[in-house]
DNA sequence: TCGCTGATGTTATACTATAACAACAAGGTG
DNA sequence: CACCTTGTTGTTATAGTATAACATCAGCGA
């Protein structure tokens, strides 16, 4: 029962990325199709890009990624790209690090918890019900009606806190 | 019971915000005496700008208000304020919006939740240990140990919603 | 072909935050 | 009192994040 709610776990060193990033672009490529969204060569590029690791990615890293392409390219074309994929929940916005991070889950729109290491910077993303809904029952009986949830936990992960303890 | 978790609600537009001020600045002022912090004109000034209305003010509006007050001010100036303040407890951050609000209880440490009107701005601060311990738990589950939880909402308070139906 | 729409290019600027060093103030110790 | 240490604030400069505004281009349907 304690994996059912994980969308993205953190992933150990050798897992095989390439399936990750494979499947992402896959995933994206027919959820776009489905709905009649427009995949760019840009924002397919700036997924997969955010895809390279498991962990927050800044705009600006973006950035200079596109130009490590040899594409020409200023703030507005990645923020534009950024805005398309978070719209459509291809990638998710980490509030607290001015960071992007790739949506292991972007068939449905969903409230997401993201677990964040402070030490390898590793981001697992959990869908978890029994969080939003408390959080949605506590929020109702103050009258307040939810649009959003913004649910990042900063520590240290497994693997890390054994690494580093204490 | 609805209420025991709430740490600060929305404040309807007539209440004493006189008295929300002058309780914040007493209660900073107390809990510096006792832990042998020093509470700064500056800082005490910054807290009672933060504390001007119920919702979060930018490091820049409080910049331009020290500048009001026509003391010679730069980022530098009202930041450290900010990160003492925020050190010891006195206010929080919220990330989704770059801006700080006055803890509704400083005198011991928390970690608190944010309900926060996408219409009138105004910010609610619980502390409710049902949504801190599940994420704890679930954050547990997965070998994870939190140093920091970020729970931020967004959406509408009671009153807007009256305002702003469906 | 024309015109519409959405995507991208391009320039400029706004907003948020910190690094680094100087000056100063307060308290302790010789 | 002189001196030093520590913490706070002053000051200049710069880093990092994001958007406004307008130009251009590509694709598609009338």
């Amino acid at each position: 029962m304690s994996e059912k709610n994980v969308l993205s776990d953190f992933k150990p060193d050798g897992h095989n990325h390439e399936a990750c990033i494979d499947t992402a672009l896959a995933t994206a490529s027919t959820v776009c199709r489905e709905r009649g969204l427009r995949l760019t060569p840009l924002r397919q590029r700036v997924l997969e890009l955010v895809w390279q690791q498991h962990m927050p990615v800044g705009a600006y890293d973006l950035l200079d990624a596109l130009r490590s392409d040899g594409r020409r390219a200023d703030p507005p074309t990645v923020y534009r790209a950024l805005e398309f994929l978070l719209e459509n929940g291809f990638v998710h916005r980490i509030e607290s690090l001015n960071a992007y991070v790739g949506c292991g889950e972007p068939k449905h729109a969903h409230s997401a918890q993201f677990l964040i290491c402070g030490n390898c910077n590793r981001v697992a993303e959990l869908e978890d019900p029994a969080i939003s809904q408390i959080i949605s029952e506590k929020a109702d009986g103050l009258g307040f009606r939810i649009s959003q949830q913004t649910i990042e936990v900063t520590g240290l992960c497994g693997e890390c806190r054994e690494h580093a303890p204490a």
